[in-house]
DNA sequence: ACAATTTGACCATC
DNA sequence: GATGGTCAAATTGT
């Protein structure tokens, strides 16, 4: 891999979305050709650095499709009253991933274990998506620290996620404005990543789908500030104020960028 | 009070 | 029997 020329990727990505950013805020031209640009080569430049990460096309680290029984719980028949009575999960679909962070894949996650691996500096977390109860969804991840200097961190994936979190979207520029209207509409669909208050403190300002109570997803109990009207349950919301940004171009999943230079011209 | 995390127990697999 | 994955009571946080 060329470092230089990921390094050369990423500030020209940030570079353009910088200007993106500033169009955005101005709140005009948004569906100009300038604009559209901009937006072009912000993802070209994060995919062609994803390429030379050598992570595009094939996203999936090591997927090994084992069988097609995955993430079903096991659990016994006369499971009921006895605490750990399950059976250990097999044949699912799994991948690795290694970051320096724990990732931040968009999906909310609970925490539900840790242990201590054999031979391992690390105990190892175990993590399963808050949507298991409430929408059945039987995506669960491990993340095992497995260096210390750089912090290195292993993440892996088991089975996918089957739940619908309307946060969990991509943003698409919904260039159907009224022009007059300063705030910028984003429309959601089901694949982007989006950090969650859990694992991106800076969302705190963003309703979460699962908060309120326990395990069940409020359809619309968000505060004034931040409230999704109507339209936002259609997959709609408001512009997050600038900063959100920032943060939010450095989580571009590989399949919105497909989609979105898909969708380009 | 409710939600999330911690942690010891339990069980399946090797 | 050792190990790893999950459960769920207890604890902690908001």
């Amino acid at each position: 891999m060329d470092d230089r020329k990921v390094l050369e990727e990423l500030v020209k990505g940030r570079e353009f979305a910088n200007q993106l950013r500033q169009v955005m805020i101005n709140g005009k031209d948004n569906d100009s050709p300038f604009v559209r640009s901009l937006a072009k080569n912000v993802l070209r430049s994060f995919t062609n650095t994803l390429f030379l990460l050598d992570k595009y096309p094939s996203y999936e680290v090591s997927p090994s499709t084992k069988s097609e029984d995955s993430q079903e719980s096991c659990k016994s028949f006369n499971s009921k009253n006895k605490r750990g009575c399950y059976k250990r999960k097999r044949n699912t679909q799994e991948r690795e991933e290694v970051s320096q962070t724990p990732k931040l894949d968009g999906h909310q996650w609970r925490k539900y274990g840790q242990k201590e691996i054999l031979n391992a500096k690390y105990s190892r977390n175990y993590y399963r998506c808050t949507h298991k109860y409430d929408q059945n969804c039987q995506a669960i991840k491990q993340v095992q620290r497995i260096q210390e200097d750089p912090p290195l961190y292993k993440t892996t994936y088991l089975g996918h996620h089957t739940c619908n979190d309307f946060l969990n979207s991509a943003i698409i520029l919904d260039s159907n404005n009224d022009p007059s209207d300063t705030s910028i509409l984003l429309s959601f669909n089901n694949t982007f990543p989006t950090p969650t208050k859990q694992e991106c403190p800076f969302l705190s300002s963003f309703p979460s789908p699962s908060s309120g109570k326990k395990e069940e997803v409020i359809p619309s109990s968000s505060p004034p500030e931040t409230s999704l009207d109507d339209s936002s349950r259609h997959n709609n919301v408001t512009l997050p104020p600038p900063d959100f940004w920032d943060v939010m171009f450095d989580s571009v999943d590989l399949d919105d960028v497909n989609l979105l230079l898909d969708c380009d011209d």
